[in-house]
DNA sequence: CGCTGCGGGATTG
DNA sequence: CAATCCCGCAGCG
């Protein structure tokens, strides 16, 4: 890579914002600079109006990943890759985990997707799910470009994120098939005793719901990376087989319409008047400081009600110097658009699910 | 099934 | 005309 690898530990995020060299460019310039001292690591939360030069052979910048919620948006310039960002699933009850952590879901990529997403409910409290849009931008999403130029892919943010994070890919892609898997399991219960059975015997036997009920699911091999390297990517592809081996051990369950039940009353967006909007989660939105605690972070999710309750064990214990505490003080609950003038919200209807355990993005 | 990139088409200033 | 936004399509995992 060419990274230096060698640069100390701590410098991880900044070093790009503050390489004047790497900051003259724009990424609409005709020419891009060419000659590049070091490259950045991959930043798994650009935020703020930072630009980054990954090298072409950083993974994740080829596919031009990002732990926000970005979807293309076409610019009709095939040079340059125009995402802009979705915001932020959140709980319209404002609930909290037992652990005092906020829902915030990852909105899906795809039209659909987002929209069949919505009619879900919170897994945590049950209640309905809002979509809080991303205005960072002049009251626009902020949008990310990316610009793959010989040996070096230039990234550049615009705006600020006036929202949380959601849950990383990783997380939600986790919390997907823990949840079809437990669907599958409650629905189809006659002919599954017997995989109950070995369920219970799982539970019993290692995983203690207190803290890690599925844990396996989200170990990563990556642990052993060493760190210079591990800060800031996203999942590898050799996770993914961690997440799917889940599945494997259910491979009967099938899921039985069970979504279906979903009684989605009313939708409707929720366009506050946007000022009161950011405030409260900037404090979460590090400009730079991000990724390190990355995929790693501790998934806290009650399989089948299970209290989360001490978890805070350690398992991530915030790596990433600036930012310690991922919850803000938020209002007690019974408020929902608590940042009120976010953006728009989605609320939706609240069903009865069956589905319990999820996965909270912590920070 | 959902993520990702592409590109046509429509809109706006 | 450029910059956006909306939408569907296709490849892929």
């Amino acid at each position: 890579m060419l990274k230096g690898a060698d640069d100390s530990v701590m410098e991880q995020e900044d070093s790009a914002s503050r390489h004047g060299e790497m900051t003259s460019w724009d990424i609409n310039d005709i020419k891009l600079p060419q000659h590049v001292s070091q490259t950045d690591w991959f930043q798994e939360w650009p935020d703020s109006y930072v630009k980054h030069i990954y090298s072409s052979e950083d993974k994740n910048a080829q596919r031009h990943h990002s732990s926000w919620a970005m979807r293309n948006t076409n610019n009709h310039n095939s040079r340059i890759l125009k995402k802009s960002c979705l915001g932020v699933v959140v709980c319209g009850n404002n609930c909290s985990t037992l652990d005092g952590r906020k829902i915030y879901l990852r909105p899906a990529i795809c039209d659909k997707a987002r929209q069949k997403q919505q009619r879900k409910c919170c897994p945590n409290c049950n209640g309905p799910l809002q979509l809080l849009s991303c205005r960072g931008h002049g009251g626009y999403p902020v949008t990310n470009f990316w610009r793959h130029e010989g040996q070096f892919i230039f990234f550049q943010c615009k705006g600020a994120h006036d929202h949380p994070r959601p849950e990383t890919k990783l997380e939600a892609e986790a919390r997907r098939s823990i949840q079809k898997a437990k669907t599958a399991f409650s629905s189809s219960s006659l002919r599954l005793k017997r995989i109950q059975k070995i369920e219970v015997t799982l539970s019993l036997t290692g995983a203690m719901p207190t803290q890690e009920p599925l844990p396996l699911l989200l170990s990563y091999p990556d642990a052993h990376m060493p760190p210079a390297n591990f800060r800031g990517h996203l999942s590898k592809s050799s996770q993914e087989p961690t997440l799917s081996s889940c599945s494997g051990q259910l491979p009967f369950l099938r899921r039985a319409g069970e979504d279906g039940q979903c009684t989605h009353l009313s939708t409707q967006h929720v366009l506050p008047m946007a000022e009161g909007g950011h405030g409260p989660f900037s404090s979460d939105v590090g400009p730079l400081g991000d990724g390190s605690c990355g995929t790693e972070s501790p998934l806290a999710f009650g399989p089948c009600v299970p209290p989360p309750a001490a978890p805070q064990g350690g398992p991530c214990p915030m790596v990433r110097g600036a930012q310690p505490q991922p919850q803000l003080p938020l209002p007690p609950r019974g408020r929902e658009g608590h940042r009120g003038g976010g953006g728009h919200h989605v609320r939706l209807n609240y069903c009865n699910n069956d589905v319990f355990f999820n996965l909270y993005p912590l920070r």
